[in-house]
DNA sequence: CTGCTTTTGCAAATCATTTGCAATAAATGT
DNA sequence: ACATTTATTGCAAATGATTTGCAAAAGCAG
């Protein structure tokens, strides 16, 4: 899961975006990254290499996400998570106290999500993204 | 599923919250409803029946999900919702284009959930609020 | 080089939510 | 009933994540 510079490279060209210092950069962190990362850490992460304002961050998460390029994960704990796309649907668990987030393995819900856009007409043509699983925690309780 | 006025002073009563005028009314109103409610819709109704700030709403919300009598079904679509607490998963689809909100029917997920509780240690004594379904909705496409 | 579009930094604006504070109302002790 | 504590309220200001306006800088095309 590692990606050259030269496919980055591409990739951005592919859509059509410049590569620019700070995108470069932004696009580089998040591909190399496991985890999905929150916004604050991207800034934060991009800061210690090039002098990025915040406003940039956003921009370029927003043009990179736009493309296709990045995935974006709307938790429901204040921040919002980018990750390299790879076209699969990404699963999380959020404490709802203490607002920790887990990565859960995303097996548990392809049945469950197979079964919702069959069953349901409400789901035909549907492009799933990403499941938030919430609660309270182990350690909250 | 309709709650009497004594079954809601009764609960009040059994979690130690006073029945004031405005909370009453706060909770009534999600009671009533068959759908989660946003904020901003039960900022709306209560000024509808009475002078309620929202500051005043925001902490019966939390007051009355703090004691358990109300569910927060913490959305990424910007607000959050409540709805009267039953105990059960409230599952969510949300469209990360238009953001509109769509009840999804909780039996999917219950097998995946309980999978997931059983095989994964990371979820033992996890108690679980929600679920949120996230992508672009068949109208948005 | 010259003009046109994109990207950037900075500060100010937004939007949902929270908080400080003083005034009011309700519950409790005597 | 009366004083005392405790909870609730309205209002305005604070917060925190995100977005936007704007003018300057950078990159690309002719």
């Amino acid at each position: 899961m590692k990606y050259s510079d030269d496919e980055l490279l591409n990739n951005l060209k592919d859509v059509g975006l410049r590569a620019t210092p700070h995108r470069f950069l932004i696009y580089k962190l998040i591909s190399k990254s496991k985890q999905p990362l929150s916004v604050s850490v991207i800034i934060e992460k991009s800061k210690n290499k090039e002098d990025v304002d915040k406003a940039t961050v956003y921009r370029n998460l927003f043009s990179l996400h736009n493309a296709g390029l990045l995935k974006k994960i709307d938790l429901s704990n204040g921040e919002a998570y980018y990750s390299f796309e790879t076209g699969e649907v990404a699963n999380q668990f959020v404490c709802s106290k203490c607002r920790s987030v887990e990565k859960v393995d995303g097996d548990f819900f392809d049945e469950a999500i197979k079964k919702m856009m069959k069953k349901s007409k409400k789901f035909k043509g549907v492009e799933l993204s990403m499941i938030e699983v919430c609660g309270v925690c182990a350690g909250c309780r």
